[in-house]
DNA sequence: TTGTCCGTTCCGTTCGCCGGAACGCGCCGC
DNA sequence: GCGGCGCGTTCCGGCGAACGGAACGGACAA
């Protein structure tokens, strides 16, 4: 059995493995790091690395480590959701921005997880750790709430099967404390996040629907836990994912 | 002779072809079109896509024609100068529109080309072509004249020696004339394009230098042609560059 | 000096990828 | 109805691109 062990999966895969190598945490990598993350040998990542920073999917900094080039932006930038709804979505939060100078976020949903599509980061708002790209689980957030509270049956039976991550003590991870919130966000057509993710923030979170009336995406407000009556910031959100929901309406692409 | 012509790239830059047959023009392409554009066979087109989709780099929408994912974002959103110059610019940036309500651009020089890697557009500013991401000549944009005035004499050379296109009658594209407006762009420190790229808009921009001092980027503001005064502008904005450029100066990271 | 970890290059083997061909489908115009 | 057209999909045999091991050179620390 002298036969060596190969790798069958397809080169495709290999390049994308090794493009999900890259992280936040780790925005840069050396070779070596990058062969092992996507669990290929170091003459393959040799190799497939050359060929990606010639195009332009990645760079090579002076110090020989890879990180993810620029060409990427120009080819993500035409994805579509985000094309179609950040176009039309982003006046009204430039509106909720100016109104309440605080974080503006509007995610969709994809699979058990959102995706942040676009984001206005005040500086005098609270940080938060998103990103335009980031993704994130689906129950512990405003939007997410949101998302979740309208997504079809089987993907909230997945959702609450699956282990519920408890980012701080307040982190809602029972599954019937889960359905009973989720129904209140129904009903009330708001999602309000009281420091479930950090302590320190807490979200407004309304619900933009799509010309069918399916609920497509959500827009939040992100402001300091200890903001007085943060209710009040409802009808503010609520407005904006009306606005954008109507715009949508008579939009025949998607 | 009974040999058939077989593509002889590699996997590798056949997905990278079929990427960038996607075009703002063209967001979305049936299978057909996708192997057409990047010079592939149907099959091989079919299933590359295939495991592109599988991925989420690609998506299939209802009548079967692909778009580029939202997992791109997420991989893009990583890239380097994108992440560490935007997050210190941001700020500074969004002091700039709040003070002038009007379209404010940061873009980075890649090769002869500029690429935009912020954007903050105003409902209430003019309308701008331009898009995260995209790229544009250097020769009539403000942030393409400031950045090609600052960029090493070989890259002014290859510039020069290009054909210029001319976006309106206002583009300058002799050789000799450009030379003397990136002059003045280095003597004044900021740069003003009045209606070269479309005659309705006018833009002023300033460089942001790196710890090294040299120029990295550009901020600019867009404004409308007719704004009264418009090099009234010019100090907000480099007072904005020079803050961003400040900021930057103590960075370890690149 | 030795050991370790890095990136790079070479090489023989092999299996994944290739395009042609065939097929099913929906949509025309005749 | 019927042939033609352009889709997308699947199958197949041949072959060359991609594979991992191995060897090499350089940088660095012990």
């Amino acid at each position: 059995m002298g036969t060596v062990a190969r790798d069958t999966r397809s080169v495709t895969a290999k390049v994308l493995a090794m493009l999900e190598a890259f992280t936040p945490a780790t925005p840069q990598l050396t070779l070596s790091e990058l062969a092992r993350r996507a669990g290929i040998s170091l003459p393959t990542a040799h190799r497939r690395a050359a060929e990606l920073v010639e195009w332009g999917a990645l760079e090579r900094g002076a110090d020989g480590r890879y990180r993810i080039g620029l060409r990427l932006w120009e080819v993500a930038s035409l994805a579509p959701r985000g094309l179609r709804l950040r176009d039309v979505a982003m006046p009204f939060l430039e509106d909720l921005y100016e109104v309440t100078h605080e974080n503006v976020q509007l995610a969709v949903r994809e699979g058990l997880e959102l995706v942040f599509v676009e984001r206005i980061a005040g500086r005098r708002a609270v940080p938060v750790l998103t990103r335009v790209g980031g993704r994130f689980a689906l129950h512990a957030t405003g939007v997410g709430l949101v998302l979740l509270a309208h997504a079809p049956a089987e993907v909230q039976e997945r959702a609450l099967a699956a282990p519920l991550q408890a980012y701080t003590a307040k982190t809602v991870t029972e599954p019937d404390r889960l359905r009973e919130v989720l129904a209140a966000v129904r009903r009330n057509g708001y999602a309000v996040s009281d420091g479930q993710v950090t302590l320190d923030a807490l979200s407004v979170a309304a619900p933009i629907r799509g010309p069918g009336d399916e609920v497509i995406a959500a827009v939040s407000l992100v402001v300091r836990a200890d903001t007085a009556a943060p209710i009040t910031l409802a009808p503010l959100v609520q407005a904006a994912a009306r606005g954008i929901s109507r715009s949508l309406a008579p939009g025949r692409d998607r």
